[in-house]
RNA sequence: GCGCCUGUAGCUCAGGAGGAUAGAGCAACGGCCUUCUAAGCCGUGGGUCGGGCGUUCGAAUCGCCCCAGGCGCGCCA
């Protein structure tokens, strides 16, 4: 919604030439120049004359409405002093009416989207650099079921690796056969040192590896017992990941089983079209490969794709062919995976092979990893930050003060507050970086929880919902005696009506970055508010209904920016 | 070597389809709790936007070249 229509109405009347997308507005760097401001570079190119020509004439030539005060050229620019409380009320009535659906597009109604995320392999407790993915995913299907898609989340469970079955072995080693499919006796927890262990003897027990490649061979041979044994494993580690990335509210609709793929009818038709463009061939060690430059992949590097080993396994990369096809053959308008940045020559290879047997592929997501200071974080070597762990830790520091501030609440009030507390913390800390940036992950910093930072945000909801509390009942539309006058008070009112706009953009781009800087944002200029605009004692009854309902739509912009973020805002912190 | 990504204040990061004196937080220092929750606010100091050349009236933003870091490049998943 363009709440300076009249505005510019008026502009293009006098200036028939200019088109209405060259007059754009944005807020004015210093209140004391105006409340919005008019750039003129773009219709003063149309019209052939220096901008601040334009701007003059502006100024000079154009008669407007009530709601302009004063207009003023300022080189290229026309800056407007407005009767703000009419432009502020028409966006405060604005949000209140659309409540939780305010900054919705709706552009996603009666279409599907399928979002593929987080994939982790099923071993050990996931790790804070995994969870990158599975964050980022998560509030892609924020993002998209708020625009109204109908969102299906897809879970890959890779349940074939080599790293399995050695963790299979691992793991009998301690609790015996696993040959009767029972749950293995014992704790997820306990998982990662095995798989540690697993991996390390690996390395230097050259019989136990070769045990682990045979295990593999015979479970994509469809042994049922090897199968079995497999299932109990990965059935184990899936359960026990899943509760952790619940914590952080992160849930999935379909669970899909890489096993399941091994023979996929899809397979064949691939090998046939590869086969009919030439592009493809044995080696001379007896391996199936792919020649992607025969179907238009344009790098020397990656141009060979092996599909089956020598024995005739498979690879994952073949397997994986055959479950993007079972995906993209959904019937969704929108279909995106989200992968690490080292997959993006894998991808590219994927979606070459996969165009030329007639199907399209993913739009792929890519995030850098968050490393270690020592370097990148290393499962199979143990070199990681439990996300559990750290959950642990972040909740246990926002319990302390919570219980400190909130002597009145009981035991489980305050854990649930800290709770969300902590899940606010750590959502925002990955989620408000451009997601093909490095992080160096650092324990001290992102368990702060002072700054520009998650809970900042969630104690600006709470603020308000403090003061609302305190006001009683409010009106729900906005009355024609609606105030808006001071610096603070537009500000704020301005940053609520872009917010449509943040949405649009973080859904184009495909990321949940812009979504979070823009919650940042609005809490600091609510918080200016907060200290400089008294909302209960304020100067007049007018005033003091307007800004209880500025703090409302405040309110309303902030939880629903947090909730595309899968952080929840509270009462009281 | 080749491809993709990144380089902005001591540190962590915004801004990036060109436009008003480059913004936050952390850390440092100095203030503010009988006043809507101090997980807060105000103030001070701190930047040749990696370097160079170019396009433009105008470049942190676009192009080219260099430098530095990350990731990847035929039987891991």
């Amino acid at each position: 919604m363009d709440y300076f229509q009249k505005i510019s109405q008026k502009i293009l009347e006098h200036f028939p030439n200019v088109t209405p997308e060259s007059l754009t507005w944005s807020p004015t760097p210093k209140p004391e120049l105006g409340d919005v401001a008019f750039r003129m570079f773009e219709a003063a190119r149309t019209l052939n004359c220096p901008p601040h020509v334009l701007a003059a004439r502006v100024v000079e030539e154009v008669r407007f409405g009530k709601e302009v005060i004063k207009a003023t050229a300022a080189g290229p620019y026309v800056n407007f002093v407005l009767d703000k409380s009419l432009i502020g009320r028409q966006i405060v009535d604005t949000i209140l009416t659309a409540g939780i659906r305010y900054g919705s597009h709706q552009s996603g109604i009666g279409k599907k989207a399928l979002v593929e995320h987080t994939s982790i392999n099923p071993n050990a407790s996931p790790h804070v650099g995994r969870a990158r993915n599975a964050m980022i995913g998560d509030s892609l299907v924020r993002l998209l079921r708020f625009e109204g898609y109908e969102v299906e989340v897809h879970y890959y469970v890779n349940d074939m690796g080599r790293q399995i079955g050695l963790l299979v072995l691992g793991i009998e080693e301690h609790v015996g056969p696993l040959t009767n499919g029972l749950p293995p006796a014992i704790p997820f927890e306990k998982v990662l040192q095995v798989y540690v262990e697993a991996n390390a003897r690996a390395e230097h027990d050259s019989e136990f590896a070769a045990q682990g490649y045979d295990l593999l061979a015979q479970m994509e041979q469809g042994n049922p017992d090897v199968q079995r044994r497999f299932r109990a494993v990965t059935d184990l580690c899936l359960k026990g990941q899943l509760a952790v990335l619940a914590r952080l509210g992160i849930t999935y609709d379909v669970f899909d089983h890489e096993s399941d793929y091994i023979r996929d009818p899809h397979l064949d038709e691939i090998i046939a079209a590869l086969k009919e463009k030439g592009a493809i061939f044995t080696d001379e060690e007896g391996r199936l490969v792919a020649d992607l430059s025969h179907i238009g992949y344009p790098y020397e590097e990656g141009r060979y794709f092996v599909l089956k080993r020598a024995n005739g396994s498979s690879m994952y990369g073949y397997r994986d062919l055959a479950y993007t096809i079972h995906k993209m053959n959904r019937g969704a308008q929108v279909n995106i995976i989200v992968l690490g940045e080292d997959h993006k020559m894998y991808a590219q290879q994927q979606a070459a092979i996969l165009q030329a047997a007639g199907y399209p592929a993913p739009e792929a997501v890519y995030y850098s990893y968050i490393i270690l200071k020592e370097g990148k974080m290393s499962t199979r070597q143990g070199k990681v930050v439990l996300l559990s762990d750290f959950l642990d830790e972040a909740t246990q520091r926002a319990l302390e003060k919570v219980r400190q501030e909130w002597t009145d609440l009981s035991e489980e009030q305050c854990s649930a507050i800290a709770t969300k507390i902590a899940v606010g913390a750590v959502r925002f800390a990955i989620l408000k970086v451009n997601p093909n940036k490095n992080v160096v992950f650092d324990w001290e910093s992102s368990l702060s929880f002072t700054g520009d930072t998650g809970p900042y945000i969630q104690y600006s909801c709470a603020r308000i919902a403090s003061i609302l509390r305190k006001f009683g009942n409010l009106p729900d539309s906005v009355g024609d005696d609606f105030v808006l006058e001071t610096a603070p008070e537009w500000a704020l009112c301005l940053k609520l009506a872009v917010f449509p706009d943040i949405v649009r953009s973080a859904v184009e781009q495909r990321s949940p970055a812009p979504v979070a800087q823009y919650a940042l944002e609005t809490a600091r200029l609510f918080t200016t508010f907060y200290h400089e605009c008294p909302v209960l004692e304020a100067p007049s009854a007018a005033q003091k209904i307007s800004r209880a309902q500025l703090c409302a739509a405040t309110r309303t912009v902030i939880s629903n920016a947090l909730s595309l973020l899968g952080i929840e805002s509270m009462e009281r912190m």
